[in-house]
DNA sequence: TTTGCGATTGACTCGTCAGTCAATCTCGTA
DNA sequence: TACGAGATTGACTGACGAGTCAATCGCAAA
């Protein structure tokens, strides 16, 4: 036989995956041409069918290679016994990291994935939801010890915080909020306190 | 001069934007065909380019009609003298009272606009910020005055609060949460409960 | 060195659909 | 009633881009 290393193979799928990364980051999913992503590779055009299936499939192998390390970080902090202030506090420090790692990839899982329920997002809904419903079991058992008040369901606790996450996100990929070296540690504090503790000052008149 | 009843031009123009926001709704702008729209609404393909220049300028048509109606809600709140929490019960109320009132119209906004920003919400970034900035007044001002804490910048706490509405609109959208009778109402205290005064319950141990 | 199979190439096909346009209709005016 | 401007029709065009495929290359084993 002649195949060749597998790892070459390997290689030469990430080549193309990290190309899409930087394309469908710059040009968005739909406005991209195949092309741009095998120009990007440095590779020929029907190279990336040889890897993949189709356009999507480069998509949808992007989002599910980082979302299931995401559904695993948040499975892990909430195994563990912090409090659950620490914990959601963990969960957006692990995602706001990961924008600051390698915010092209994340602008395309926020931007065509998760926030394009209606064409990609609809096909891994399951997948997303499985997200909330991790953190509405960390605000559950917070409510169950008494950490945390019971007057709202954990579902909508859960999508308050992570909307709240990708809002700021959003601000950041498309510039609406500053995005300096010191931001992001900030941002997680802010965040978590603005979910967690309130805007109001404990003890100031409505 | 033979110029048609120009109420009946307009009613005809509406009848084509209703249609769209039902096909747009449906099956999402870009999967949807022009022809689509003109079946739906019961009228000929070419008479959809006699009323608007493009396809695009019908989502445009809808989502900036709206805005400006959401704009206009804002700033008449703002200029209100409530409290702070008061102003964004009355913002929050207003948005989830449009998704109640009209579903499909505020799927579109949402899903085609607001949270597209690689396509559609490019164009309408401008617009779509102004509504973060009022929020971000609201804020601001509540800092001054002392009735917020001041550790939080009232930009990010504007995008929290919005990111937390749009994300719970985007369960009710896409069924993720339930949205039953009573739950508009519920959401509304929930939301604002939620980042206004947090999680924690007071005095509980972090 | 030869052989053969997977890797690589890029021109081509094929379907789709936004937008055009010439023909036809309709209604208000004179 | 006759006229004409604007409303309405829907077949057609043109561009575009995803996916195919037959040809070629190059490595690894024999």
């Amino acid at each position: 036989m002649a195949t060749r290393n597998p790892q070459q193979a390997a290689e030469k799928r990430r080549l193309i995956l990290d190309a899409a990364i930087r394309v469908f980051a710059q040009q968005g999913f739909h406005t991209c041409r195949v092309s741009d992503i095998a120009d990007e590779a440095g590779v020929a055009y029907g190279l990336v069918y040889h890897y993949f299936r189709s356009k999507d499939e480069i998509l949808d192998t992007l989002f599910l290679e980082r979302w299931d390390v995401l559904l695993a970080a948040i499975r892990e902090v909430d195994a563990g016994d912090l409090p659950a202030r620490a914990k959601l506090h963990a969960i957006a420090s692990f995602i706001i990291d990961s924008y600051h790692h390698d915010p092209d990839l994340m602008k395309v899982i926020i931007v065509e994935v998760t926030r394009a329920a209606n064409s990609f997002g609809r096909r891994h809904l399951g997948k997303i939801g499985e997200a909330y419903e991790l953190i509405a079991d960390i605000v559950a058992q917070a409510q169950t010890d008494g950490e945390f008040k019971d007057d709202v369901t954990p579902q909508f606790a859960a999508m308050a915080f992570y909307g709240a996450i990708e809002q700021v996100l959003t601000g950041w990929i498309f510039d609406l909020l500053p995005s300096g070296a010191g931001d992001y540690d900030q941002a997680k504090a802010f965040i978590v306190e603005t979910i967690c503790s309130g805007l109001e000052r404990p003890g100031a008149a409505a």
